[in-house]
DNA sequence: ACCCTATCGCGAATTCTCTTGCATTAAGCC
DNA sequence: GGCTTAATGCAAGAGAATTCGCGATAGGGT
């Protein structure tokens, strides 16, 4: 009764309904510029039945949310070559991109409503947070930039990106802004660098 | 037809229903943990009518936006006082605690639902940003930092704060966190004004 | 190949969300 | 005070959204 439908029997026909739901998802996300689809749209659009949705996914949410893990588990790594302005011009760029892309800001949506909603969701969302965390900690290490936590990475590039996105007005990823918030993340890192005399704190929690 | 209800007649009795309602999605948001209050629940909670919630307001949304717009209207204009760390220091440390307060987060994410729903929300959510956004600017005229745009308070102040709280993991109003995000915006200042005007001696270290 | 049962399709039942006329109250204006 | 009508209360009802029971299908282990 509390078993998660599709998690005992991953295979063929549990994984095509699966496969056939998701096409369904991106399509009308789509369609619609990002607005949550009813579940109704869902099952005529992907031929599964309207109860199946509801056993397995329960709300709309939980399936965007589905498939947007989805889609991020298949970026690939970001790439930490030891240039540190580089790396994290690239990786602003892919993310404004990605942000802007049809269905991103309902992603994005999704993701943040899920973040307060329930409990297992919750768990999800840190999850994904914390893959990205990591990836910015080796591209810091790569850099030797020591000074720069992956919070401050978070705080000076994905939070303005990812804020831009929700509040309808992304930032064009082939415009100056990327390279402008990368100069920042500089900037602060080469004050820190300045300041190297007395170290009165360190801010973390 | 297409009158606003409450619009035309916002005496006694229409000024009243509306305090109550107000009230109780205050008392709901913080019951609830910041969850979007139904409906069903803020009529019997504030006594006011189900159709009349619906004809006023339409939906949640907008009612928490309500509650949201009377809740920013109230708030201290931002102080300018010349001193920058200061000033910025001040605004952050409210901003924290405000996103942090019962209902906070609940707010903001309306208000960024709201930013990608209906049109007259959307022009609502616009003018918000355009007041904070001129806040910001008399900020930076009375310091003389004309290196910085309000764009780049937004981006360096306002977005990570919100983001954090968006993600269920607000930053602590006291804690060691607003002054760091402030030392960046200094840091972003200082390396701007170095690079307008090249100092011929770089000590690199 | 066989068995067990997780998952799905189907349709009906149930529970909500939201709207609509109509009567009642009271705001604003003279 | 008296008139007009905006705003509300009330209750019925249309329309979705969500759940449930049942039988059918097919996965995974033996």
């Amino acid at each position: 009764m509390t078993e998660t439908p599709g998690s005992r029997r991953p295979g063929g026909r549990t994984s095509k309904t699966r496969a056939a739901v998701h096409a369904a998802v991106r399509e009308l996300l789509v369609a619609h510029d990002g607005a949550l689809p009813t579940m109704a749209d869902v099952a005529t659009a992907s031929g599964v039945h309207l109860a199946t949705l509801y056993r397995r996914w329960r709300t709309p949410q939980t399936l965007v949310l589905d498939v947007a893990i989805d889609d991020l588990n298949d970026r690939q790594p970001i790439g930490a070559s030891g240039d540190l302005r580089k790396d994290l011009l690239a990786y602003t760029v892919r993310l404004a991109d990605w942000v802007a892309s049809p269905g991103g800001p309902a992603f994005l949506r999704t993701i943040i409503a899920a973040a307060s909603s329930s409990e297992a969701a919750a768990g999800t969302t840190l999850e994904l947070i914390n893959r990205r965390l990591d990836g910015f900690q080796r591209i810091l290490d790569a850099a030797g930039a020591t000074e720069l936590t992956p919070l401050d990475v978070v705080d000076l590039l994905l939070a303005p990106v990812y804020l831009r996105a929700l509040m309808s007005q992304p930032l064009a990823a082939d415009g100056p802004e990327p390279e402008r918030l990368v100069a920042n993340v500089l900037a602060v890192l080469d004050a820190r660098r300045r300041s190297e005399t007395p170290e009165p704190e360190r801010a973390e929690r």
